[in-house]
DNA sequence: CTTTGTGCAAATTCTTTGCACCAAA
DNA sequence: TTTGGTGCAAAGAATTTGCACAAAG
């Protein structure tokens, strides 16, 4: 469990000011590593902060990645989706559910930059799709 | 040059009905291998077909997924993107103009499937962003 | 005929924008 | 007070849906 105050410092170290919103979403991202949509987040922390807005989370997201403080899947057609985990890391996207999964443990070697291409490379994605464990029976 | 011919040809090949408008869409993707959008695939048929609807060009692109003749890109955050090629390869999406570009030559075992994961995988995605030749400088 | 494909218009969904108000330094 | 943050409502853009008509077998 992160607490607030992990949040809070977390947000300083990537210089972005913690506002009470902002901490919230930080919050909700550390303590639940799914994937979340923007609106996911949104109906999340809206019942205990009814004033919150979804532009907030919009500004709030934007923010984050500008930072460097969480990545933007681009792995799902429907919705952006947010991962405070930035270390290197493949995804499974359920075709069924449409949940997002983690992949650890893959080889280094897979999130090398490939030289001798003309462009400047600063990230990479790796995605994988199909059907997850309770899905994949029907 | 791909001929029309040739689209009608592999149209069959993966038992879809050759329409002329999907012969169009799919002559059009064969002769450019730019990772098109629904908007530019319209765009560019359009004054040719003056009749053919957008609808119909996202019909023809779902049945063309579907039937595994053409893959689905998930790169772009803003709109879907449609390659032809369905070999092993990976993406390339330059932050600053938004083309997406094909980076072939890569080590076959990328694009293996890890094993000892819970999840039916039959797919992969490997893309990478940045900033292609033209962008880089600004 | 009967089935399948096409295309218009409307509806939906996700995201962005403009602007007024609020809060912190 | 001045700057930056928040939130509402409206606008925008991509995609989907419902339905009538056209085309093919």
């Amino acid at each position: 469990m992160f607490t607030t105050l992990q949040s809070h410092e977390y947000l300083r170290k990537h210089s972005i000011k913690p506002s009470v919103q902002r901490t919230a979403v930080m919050d909700y991202l550390m303590n639940n590593r799914t994937h979340p949509t923007i609106d996911e987040i949104y109906l999340a922390l809206s019942p205990s902060m009814p004033t919150l807005s979804k532009t907030t989370v919009y500004n709030t997201l934007d923010i984050f990645v500008e930072k460097g403080a969480v990545r933007a899947l681009v792995i799902d057609e429907k919705n952006a989706r947010y991962d405070v985990d930035i270390s290197a890391h493949a995804h499974f996207i359920c075709k069924g559910c449409g949940k997002v999964h983690d992949i650890f443990d893959l080889k280094p070697s897979l999130f090398q930059i490939p030289r001798d291409t003309p462009f400047k490379i600063d990230a990479v994605e790796i995605s994988y799709m199909g059907f997850c464990e309770k899905c994949k029976g029907n």
